[in-house]
DNA sequence: GCCTTATGTTGACGTCGTTAACATTCGAGA
DNA sequence: TCTCGAATGTTAACGACGTCAACATAAGGC
């Protein structure tokens, strides 16, 4: 199942108390804008068609977001917190050392892979680097987290170089997130069902480049 | 120097043949489109301003692009050709092996670092990907081909590892571009001077991921 | 029950990309 | 050299967009 779809799709209005008030409209713009991103990536999201999906008005939105912006800073917010859940539950469910660490690097590749327009939002420089809001910088941070931490404690098993552990994980996560890329982006193309296959690959790769040197 | 700059930013109705007709307008904008670009970044690129620019009505571009898109296309082809220059040159200037690989590897984030709204404007996902055109397309595969080529090379020296140069290639091509997308897209924070480091930290790390086992 | 506040709507503005209709200049062929 | 089609540039306008100001309606504590 596709990690970042929300829940009540075909029956958006279900909780609404009213015709005038929706009840809980922050939530539904964000899946709603979701949902649009999903379809028809991100440069269709558009403010009057968010509301008119909602059945609300096009202005509705500023009672809960700033700009367009904040709407898209929400929706990165959202997809890092499950992002973040997938790549911890790689890592505990593969044994936490290097088949975790394998595991981790294929469940990235796949988040992305099955949530295209979803992880551009999220990395593709769609939300500005400063005026991003706490929140999204905790979730981003927590996400980035998890792979140092897999890290230091593979570090500790004596399984990967004793480099910093943060220039390591900067370059883990570069290398990932550039097979991602790459991967979404059309650049290179493969034939369907490759992509498994790709990530596989790729977190091999990168586990030879950080593994600890043969003494 | 840095890689794109266009010519004679200063002085661009140079070969203004008359008031009415420019003479080289094609070209005047694409350079005043690299630019704005390089100045402000890519969602700051406006038809109008680049008219404006070049005492040009906002419409004059539509005599010879199809679209807003067809002329980001022809920035982004434009730095494909000055990036795979430069990539080719790194290669051939340090002896084509161990150390040609790395410079290549450093070359490449240095040129993302050195030109980031370019470099988005060429991996971003701002240019559609099918209806491209052909030129960026060449263009494009041939920056990727140098990278190919040398990988066949270091094979057949016994340097890298017997995969498939294809899959080899993608997987050395990723991570680089990862890299240099988290050093440009403030995702990841580092002190003024370091990013040159960080490069060459990277290229070692991906050597030793493609490196031919010890035997 | 009233009144403050939160929430949603309507109307409007300025900017954007794009199109259509028109103007000017270039250059090849007579 | 003159002419006329083709290339190139301009003006006016349209619809879509994000956003704001003013107004309408509902919720909930006193």
């Amino acid at each position: 199942m596709a990690a970042t779809t929300p829940a009540a799709a075909p029956a958006p209005e279900r909780k609404r108390r009213n015709a005038y008030h929706h009840g809980n409209l922050r939530q539904a713009l964000v899946d709603q804008a979701v949902r649009t991103i999903r379809a028809d990536g991100v440069e269709a999201l558009t403010l009057r068609d968010v509301g008119a999906h909602l059945r609300v008005s096009r202005t509705a939105l500023y009672r809960h977001f700033a700009d367009k912006q904040a709407l898209l800073v929400a929706v990165a917010t959202e997809g890092f917190r499950t992002f973040r859940k997938e790549l911890a539950d790689a890592w505990d469910g593969a044994g936490r050392g290097r088949e975790g660490f394998l595991a981790q690097g294929r469940a990235y590749i796949r988040f992305a892979t099955e949530n295209p327009s979803h992880y551009r939002v999220m990395f593709g420089g769609y939300v500005a680097k400063g005026d991003c809001g706490a929140e999204l910088a905790a979730e981003s941070e927590a996400g980035f987290r998890v792979l140092v931490d897999a890290l230091v404690e593979l570090q500790h098993a004596g399984l990967v170089r004793r480099d910093p552990p943060l220039e390591l994980a900067v370059f883990v996560w570069g290398a990932v997130h550039g097979a991602a890329m790459l991967a979404i982006g059309g650049q290179v193309v493969r034939p369907d069902g490759a992509s498994a296959a790709a990530a596989a690959y790729t977190a091999e790769r990168v586990w030879d480049a950080v593994k600890a040197p043969a003494r």
